[in-house]
DNA sequence: TACATTGATTGAAACGTTTGAACCCGATTT
DNA sequence: AAATCGGGTTCAAACGTTTCAATCAATGTA
């Protein structure tokens, strides 16, 4: 069939095929607000040529022309991170009916993939663009070229509000204090807690909120029991972390009832660890997580967890981004999204007689 | 700076700015053969104020004059499954050096938006089209409007060499007998066996594979212990089902002393529907999945599963895919490839003295 | 009869690139 | 002195759309 050299079917195809002009055909295939004084005859029988050749705009000419792409970028520091896909799917939600694309980028953790994708979105001519960041993101020279080009950015997990990017983020404070009170509620006084890395933004308010719950309860957080994870050398690292940390605990019989840990996979880690000592979770040790991903909910005992409204903060960093797209530019501010505690089953309340961890033995 | 109105910065401007021609410009920024001619320091000069303006060239009038794109369409029908990811990441491997770029889409598993992106992807040019049907997919036409713009494309997870579309696949059979020929030689006997849905074409060569090694090792499989997943409604139904199906051979006191598992979804839900009565895994019961998909490694215990070469699967499609763009037109046919055993904690003996599941008790 | 109005269609310019052909001009060859 | 060459640069056409302005026939109005 009238195939051109390009492969593709293009207007000029139709204008051909139908014996009326490329304007005309333009016009009734686009719904041009003057197609209104085509004769309907004339419509329908474009159309159907149309069909009949597969004919699809090319949204390169079309663009170009219109100076406009509906087009958002999704930047997505790392899509293995099933803390991502929510994110994404919330993002979708809300661009679908406004009739936006998403073009979805996975930076795979490489630094110099990041700058790739962000080139290649600037020249897409993306309308704007989200940034998931849902780890380590160092000195980023976004506000160099993304600026100069004016597209508007959001960043999803990080706070660069201070250096003027709009930033949507868990309130990580009420999180910490959150999971804190949980295990408090439940009666436990030995909790251990495994932190963040320093690197990442979200691990020191999750800590203070956790310690602030802690002396609310008259608490004291024995340090020896309490960790830090080093380094982010990607998403399973949480899980070798929470895993060695627990080890390492047990091996020094430090008596705790309760782990409290950074995250979904540092927990998943840790109730590796316990169980390898034949350890019940929950009835020898309660194991709390951080985020609230798919893995924690089909793990067993099911993860007791605080729950970041994932799919929620990519709505609504959807639609902050569709108001500075269309003019409605406000000042960049942080967006502090609410953590929820979720209960499952992997915390209860200490063993008794309480106190020591190890007493509880299994077989 | 001198924006333009379109707020992006054109040959033009740089044009303007340097005092050469626009040509001249274009032919030194795009590093066209002819800039070998153009005068050193007229290079640099221009490369220089590009940079200070942040011009990015606008990929669209670029591919319009171009007639290439040199970006390929990946369709994932659900990416939320963890299966999908590491096909992603595969295909980008290979893709990256070749300089093409992945455009990502993710269906959400609804029907109407497969359509839509694809659309999409015709529209943009795409050069070509890989989907991921990570579950179900009926009645496509694809065939239609992808064929009439002559557009490569190649699926993976489903069969679809018979009409004419390249596949890719993981050899079911091979993976089942895989699986089952563990078991036996732990010295499993009776075994319960969870099939997957009947849309799905991974079942029944699944299924097929699994018979074919009871019978070689003189095993006969009660019917009462085959069960099927009915239905697919998203990636955790198959959790669901591993669970209900569980409880009731507890309930009716069937004695098995191991489970097969459509896949590791299904299998994790096996493991929650055993633990819930106190039974521990593997000692009291083995389960198995496939697939081997990120929660099933960092659950506990971790999974023994029948690995799909998933990463393998990506890369292999997008070498196709590009032999296809560059014309090495192969006939459209289907790739099998190797799955592996993956032992990991959940299969062991059965329990002594053997047969019945339920004799070992917890505490 | 001339003039405006309407309805249906088309011409042509523009969007930002790329690129083969053309141009200019000084240097080399015949 | 004319012809050739070639380095450096620019012209102009093209890619597939969209859309304003223009055209043209037919109808209604003064």
């Amino acid at each position: 069939m009238g195939q051109r050299k390009s492969g593709h079917v293009t207007l000029l195809d139709i204008a051909r095929a139908s014996g009326f002009s490329i304007s005309t055909v333009s016009i009734v295939l686009s719904e041009a607000p003057l197609s209104q004084n085509v004769a309907a005859f004339t419509r329908t029988h474009i159309r159907t040529i149309a069909r009949q050749l597969g004919y699809h705009p090319d949204a390169y000419a079309r663009s170009l022309r219109r100076r406009t792409t509906q087009t958002i970028g999704i930047v997505a520091f790392d899509l293995s991170d099933p803390f991502c896909i929510p994110i994404v799917r919330g993002i979708q939600a809300k661009l679908q009916p406004s009739g936006y694309f998403p073009l979805l980028m996975d930076v795979q953790t490489q630094r110099a993939l990041f700058d790739d994708y962000l080139h290649m979105l600037l020249e897409r001519r993306a309308d704007g663009v989200i940034v998931i960041a849902s780890w380590v993101f160092e000195e980023m020279n976004l506000l160099g070229d993304v600026r100069k080009n004016n597209v508007p950015i959001l960043i999803i997990g990080r706070d660069l509000s201070a250096r003027g990017t709009s930033s949507i983020l868990v309130d990580n404070q009420e999180g910490g204090a959150l999971a804190m009170r949980h295990l408090c509620e439940l009666g436990h006084r030995r909790i251990a807690v495994i932190r963040g890395p320093q690197e990442l933004c979200d691990s020191e308010p999750r800590w203070k909120g956790i310690r602030d719950v802690a002396v609310q309860c008259g608490m004291q957080l024995d340090e020896r029991l309490v960790f830090q994870l080093l380094g982010v050398a990607g998403p399973a690292s949480g899980f070798e972390g929470g895993l060695q940390y627990v080890r390492a605990m047990l091996a020094r019989r430090q008596p705790f009832t309760a782990v409290l840990a950074f995250d979904d996979l540092t927990a998943l880690g840790v109730v590796r660890g316990l169980r390898e000592a034949g350890l019940r979770v929950p009835e020898d040790c309660s194991v709390m997580g951080f985020d609230d991903i798919f893995p924690a909910e089909v793990a067993t005992p099911a993860m007791t967890t605080i729950r970041q409204p994932l799919r929620e903060m990519g709505m609504e960093a959807a639609e902050r981004l569709l108001d500075a797209i269309r003019g409605k530019a406000e000042k960049p501010r942080l967006h502090r999204t609410r953590p929820e505690l979720i209960v499952r089953m992997s915390t209860a309340a200490p063993p008794v007689p309480a106190g020591n961890a190890r007493n509880g033995r299994r077989r």
